[in-house]
This record gives structure tokens, sequence and C-alpha cells, in this order.
DNA sequence: TTGGTTTGCTAACAAGCGTTAGTTAGTGTC
DNA sequence: GACACTAACTAACGCTTGTTAGCAAACCAA
């Protein structure tokens, strides 16, 4: 299918441009013209430039629910849990560093419902950090804190570094763990 | 002087706003709408939409670099060095979380030479924490590490922790302290 | 009272925006 | 060879953008 095929070119090239000068500053032709075409010539592939935002959005989103979630659900102990989500969102992150920064900065430009929708799902997402530090705390494998800043904290910081850093794939899994590891070991160790 | 306050009134809403919906999806009649006033009014007290920006981005350099540089001179240990530079920080984007948000955001946005001359004080400024943790390296105070990373680790949280939360003025000293302490103990101790 | 400064207004500009309409050339299918 | 589909085009739409020009009322200093 080659229809397909060039929406997918439209959407990773939107993923470049939406992450470098953001997306209410990046223009259908400016769109088109990294990809050859005219603006006009992008809507026999998409309907409207906010849907491109909108599957970002929502596929990252599933993304990261696909790579955490069943982490969470797994036999694993408080700690190793805890670092293994981490590094499945780390790597959700590395392997797709322009959405994730789309993902992450964008989304506010989502109209609604959609914008609402996603809301929610971030916060969802979020509680499943959540959950894993209330749970290494109740069994007393971490130390005694308030969970919410903890997770978001540790959220927070792997979400930004991969920001400003490009992320070789040679490079990039030994980074992650070590990061893992770094957040794991440091804030949560009682 | 009223010149000045009808001039900081326009940099306080721009603020407010630019972190709320972006540089790019501010337009100046939104601007003059939220002064109750019209959009060509605006160009009595400032001379262009880039300006409020550079306003905002290179006044908020200022005010770290006023906060922290002290403190990286000071006699302290490296702990403690490090400890008070980061409540520096974080006390900055506390007192001034929408200016914040712009000046971590919003950058991009700067036209050149402006955009070069805030990425060379951006990295400055980076420089000024990866400084404090090779020093407690170098003197066996913290675990010997890549200080880079740790230094943009640490950064990084504290730099997302205020994004999403409203901070009263109450209890945001304590998160300050429990934060700042909540990184330092964790990441750096050896 | 005069004259300047401050702060606002209306009207308008050229450029850029997302998007639609209508068309056309190429491609594969019966 | 006829037909539908794909993917591009040109032209244009109504609207919004940042900004300028010219003017007027209010205030303050001399």
């Amino acid at each position: 299918m080659k229809t397909l095929a060039r929406k997918d070119q439209i959407r990773l090239k939107a993923q470049m441009l939406f992450r470098e000068r953001g997306y209410s500053a990046t223009s259908m032709r400016d769109l088109a013209d990294e990809l050859g075409i005219e603006a006009a010539s992008l809507y026999n592939h998409i309907s409207s430039k906010e849907e491109i935002l909108q599957g970002i959005c929502f596929g990252m989103a599933e993304s990261f629910f696909a790579a955490v979630e069943p982490v969470t659900l797994s036999a694993l102990d408080p700690k190793a849990k805890l670092q293994s989500a981490l590094e499945a969102h780390l790597r959700v992150i590395a392997e797709n560093s322009d959405a994730s920064a789309v993902f992450l900065h964008e989304w506010r430009h989502l109209g609604e419902p959609f914008l609402s929708d996603f809301k929610l799902m971030r916060r969802r997402y979020e509680k499943l950090f959540v959950t894993l530090v209330e749970e290494g705390i109740a069994r007393d494998s971490f130390k005694k804190m308030d969970a919410r800043v903890v997770a978001r904290t540790i959220l927070s910081a792997t979400n930004w570094t991969f920001e400003s850093q490009k992320t070789s794939k040679s490079d990039g899994d030994a980074t992650i763990q070590q990061i893992a590891e770094l957040l794991v070991e440091g804030l949560i160790r009682r």
C-alpha cells in the first residue's frame, strides 16, 4: 500500500518539524516543502493539520502503555519492577525521540475533545509509576516518601535527559540502563 | 514612572500566555485582549512581539545567574554547595514560574543573533552545575560518575517538577528543600 | 496656558495561514 | 480500451498575523 507509505512519510517529517519548531510555528507549507510537494497535496493523505498531531500524540501514548503496563503486572520485586518500567519508558523515548518530544510538549495544541482525552491518558500513565513506588514503600523495599513527588521527579528527569542529547543507538542501551539505575538506586533505596 | 508599569504589565500577561499557549500560538491580539486594549496600542510600549520574548528569556537568565553563581563561589563543602545551588535554582523557578516556563520552552523562537547568544548563556549556566559535581568527585565527596549526565539529570528533574504543579508560597520552601535534598542525597552520595 | 509626553484609538497594510475546489497525469484492473 | 484510484498540481477562499500611520484625549511640567 503506497497510501500508507506516503501518510507515514508525512507523519515522520511532521514529527521532526513539530519537535524543532513547535506545532504552531510549523506551517503546512513548511511541511509540504520538506516533502517536495505543494501544501494542498497534503490533503490527499490527511484531513487536517491537527489530525497529524493527534496521530502522533495518541500513537505515542499507546506505545508507552504497551511498553510499560506489562512490566507493572509482572511478578518482579518492587525495585526490579520499577527499574524495568523505567527502562521500558526510556526505550520508547530513545527509539522514537522526535515523536516523544512532540508527545511531551505539543499536546496542548490538541482541540477538544481530544485534549481532555489526552490529559486523562497522561494521568493514567503517571499513575502506573506512582503505584509502583507505593508498592515498594508498602512492601518496605523503598524508603518512606511522597510517592507522587518521587514518581514525578523520576519521570521528569527521564523526559528531559533525552531532550537535548542525540541518542545514537549504539550507546543508547547502555545509557538507558545507566540512567534508570541511577534514578532508582538514588531516589528509592532505603 | 507609568511607562515602566504598563510595560511590566504587558510582560506579565505575556509570560502567562506564552506559558499556557506557547509563543507562536499567542497573538498580539490575544495579549491585548488580556490587557483590555487594542493590539496596535501595545506598540506604544514595546517595539515587537519578539522583544517581549527576549526580555523574558534574558531577564530570567540573569536571575538564574544572580542566584546561583554566588553560591558556586562560596566556601561550602561540595555537597552543601551543590544543594544550595540547587535550592537557589529552584527558588528562582518557584518565585517566577510563568517566566521560567517560557525561559525553558520558548527560547527557540528567538531570532538570530539572540538565539545563538541564548544558547551560549544556557551552556555557561549548565556548566556551573557540571563543575560543582566535578569538584565533588575530585574531592572524593561524591561517588565517581559522569558529571555531565548527573548535572543534566538533576536540572531536568527540577525543571519539570514545577511544570505542572502550582507552587503555593506556603509549601514552596519546604518542597524546594525536600526536592534538592532528595536529588543530592540520592544521586550523588558515595 | 502652553507644550510635550503618555496612552489609547481606528483603519489599514502585506504576508502568511489552513483549507477547498477543480483538474490532470500516471497506474493498475476488469 | 474503459474505469476507477492515487497523488500530484494551480488557483483561490476567507481569515489571522504582526505591524504601521495618523489622530485624539488625558495628564503633567513650565
